[in-house]
DNA sequence: GTCTATACCCGGATAGAC
DNA sequence: GTCTATCCGGGTATAGAC
């Protein structure tokens, strides 16, 4: 998507600016937002006007979702070579707890984009349907070996924990003493294979902050 | 909660209009959103001017806040005098599944408001802290009685809880075939009583729509 | 390519007539 | 209490000079 079209020549310098805006509007939308941001900050960010700024991006929506595109290609590379998909999970939570701003926009987004006329519509609802796919092959390969209990769904298991972690955002923006990680790695104890009911010493360590 | 009381006098019209513009605006903000939604168009929905309405609320903030606190006496309501968290949780899910707008508007807003600069952000926090803190009470005294899994803190679980309710919602926007209630009802089930590994029939029945 | 200037629109808030 | 008219601010997008 948006795949800008690569020009060779004189056009390189042109290409660089654009990562260039790309990169601060990133910075920007993290700190403030999709609404509490404006063109003219981010050109300010840039050290170009806002008009500048319009040159490579005809529009605010265009800018938007190459931003997103952005963020998301980031975010994969983050968790490409992890195990399972429940630590994947914990580790994007334990990461994005430095990134406020980041959390902020995607919470925000995602939400403002469940309208369908909403320029990252598109992008959102293939981002979780995708994710959700992934997470739901990787819990099913992992009942089949048996590593984690197997009474419920991959599909329903993998849904729980993409709520999970949203969810957990959410509350983590409103109080930031919230501890995502540990919730989530507390889930991630209970769908382990079930032990014999005495025995559970191993599932109560190390996680209560 | 909002407890109109019905003084007699001159004041009668006036909370009457009051109501109005307050459940037009539910209506609004949940078409539209907090963003979407202007006072104009809340007007409108009265039958009234934008002016006018102010004459009611002084600001849009006011309103804003007025008809939060609205939406949360009605939820209240709904899940006053249910059992467990889990199954009140659930409950509410379901219920959500009929009211889109409300739903967005209010992932939209809990998100938004979490700039503590927010006209909402109080009161979301509280509604937060409060919710967790009941849910987390419950689920403590249900553990108390064996009727749920004790391996797990009660506060992280009630973290998981609202933040499945939470992450649901925001899936489910984005995708309608997201099963809401399922999903946290099959999370209810693993946090039941962990049976003997063999014995998990009681687990898997009927709950994949 | 990049700027300044500006047109334009939208939404909230205010003033003042009725 | 309610309206019309108006102001004002913020934001995007455009025109046109350099």
């Amino acid at each position: 998507m948006t795949t800008p079209r690569k020009p060779r020549g004189p056009y390189r310098k042109g290409l660089e600016r654009r990562q260039q805006i790309l990169r601060a509007a990133l910075e920007v939308f993290s700190e403030h937002g999709d609404r509490g941001s404006s063109l003219k900050e981010i050109a300010d960010h840039v050290g170009m006007s806002q008009a500048g700024l319009l040159h490579y991006f005809d529009s605010r929506e265009e800018l938007l979702v190459a931003v997103l595109a952005e963020r998301d290609a980031v975010d994969v590379e983050a968790t490409a070579n992890v195990m399972t998909p429940g630590e994947a999970v914990a580790r994007t939570a334990a990461h994005n707890a430095r990134q406020r701003g980041l959390v902020d926009l995607f919470v925000t987004l995602s939400a403002a984009a469940s309208d369908p006329d909403h320029p990252a519509h598109a992008f959102f609802t293939s981002r979780y349907a995708n994710l959700a796919g992934q997470i739901e092959d990787g819990l099913g390969k992992a009942q089949d070996r048996d590593e984690i209990r197997t009474d419920v769904e991959p599909n329903h298991m993998a849904r729980m924990l993409l709520a999970l972690s949203d969810g957990l955002q959410l509350q983590w923006l409103l109080d930031p003493s919230v501890d995502m990680e540990g919730t989530i790695q507390a889930f991630n104890r209970i769908c382990l294979p079930v032990a014999a009911e005495g025995d559970t010493s191993h599932l109560d360590r190390g996680d209560d902050s």
